[in-house]
DNA sequence: TTGTGTTTTACGACCTCC
DNA sequence: GGAGGTCGTAAAACACAA
């Protein structure tokens, strides 16, 4: 089974939903490749015992998508993240600047050489990292993992947690409920929110996307006419289409049968 | 410092599937 | 009926401009 090492070395970090202490060892995040670039990502095979390997990123789930770009530029020096990224070469940004969902051909791409998604990890390039703070510190106050129906409305999740989270929807974007278990187990989450964050995560996915193909729209691109008459939300449930069979085989387990055959 | 806009968690309503 | 899906929304957390 896929636990990550840095999980490994902190399996009962975060009791319950709780934000910790923002003493997080981030810096020991040097064991994920660096990501500052999803593309940059690769599922190792032997990471994930049962099979869990990701596949090629559009075989299920056609070509990556153009908010990955989203991660970057990261904070990468300036700023109060800078702190932590100091340390952390880990944790860099997930900038993915010619990424998009839109460019098949881009996802298409072979990987980008280490060495550049090294120079994009480091690159001092950090103007608006507002939206993907998330890479740094956060706020800290929390007590146990409370919600809006119990004393406190929400947490903010660990970097930590983040960077996990989404490295697993870089794999899929549905996660099998074995994953999810293990997600949960290893990051202190709670299943349901583990769920719910690959829900919230689709979502601001397809808004992206939304967003995107307005753009075009509104520019007038030839784009355009590669979506045809799709509409948003059917150009993202072509590119990501939800499993069927919920207790059944999802794409990710179809995948996975496919490939310990 | 404050106002504003965006992002992030979390939930409820409703739907589909088994 | 229960699980998980999307969609819409609330509100905290956060960044940034004035």
């Amino acid at each position: 089974m896929y636990v990550s090492p840095l999980l490994e070395k902190e399996p009962s970090m975060y009791p319950g939903s709780a934000r910790p202490n923002n003493n997080l060892p981030v810096q020991n995040f040097v064991s994920a490749p660096a990501y500052p670039d999803y593309l940059g990502y690769h599922p190792v095979p032997g990471l994930d015992s049962h099979g869990q390997a990701a596949p090629a990123w559009g075989s299920h789930y056609g070509p990556q998508h153009e908010d990955w770009s989203a991660y970057g530029p990261g904070p990468s020096g300036a700023g109060p993240a800078a702190h932590i990224n100091a340390s952390s070469p880990g944790q860099g940004s997930y900038s993915s600047a010619d990424y998009s969902s839109l460019h098949p051909a881009a996802a298409a791409a072979p990987l980008p050489p280490v060495d550049t998604i090294h120079a994009q990890q480091i690159s001092p390039n950090s103007q608006r990292h507002s939206s993907y703070e998330w890479m740094r510190k956060t706020v800290p106050t929390n007590t146990a993992g409370k919600t809006r129906t119990k004393e406190k409305y929400r947490v903010v999740y660990t970097d930590h947690q983040r960077l996990e989270l989404e490295k697993e929807f870089h794999c899929n974007r549905y996660i099998t409920i074995r994953r999810k278990s293990e997600l949960a187990a290893n990051l202190g989450l709670s299943e349901r929110q583990v769920k719910i964050w690959f829900q919230n995560r689709r979502a601001k996915e397809r808004k992206m996307i939304k967003k995107k193909i307005s753009q075009f729209d509104g520019s007038g691109g030839s784009a355009h006419s590669d979506s045809g008459s799709l509409s948003p939300n059917e150009l993202s449930n072509s590119l990501f289409p939800p499993p069927h069979g919920i207790n059944g085989l999802q794409p990710n387990d179809i995948h996975q049968v496919m490939v310990s055959e």
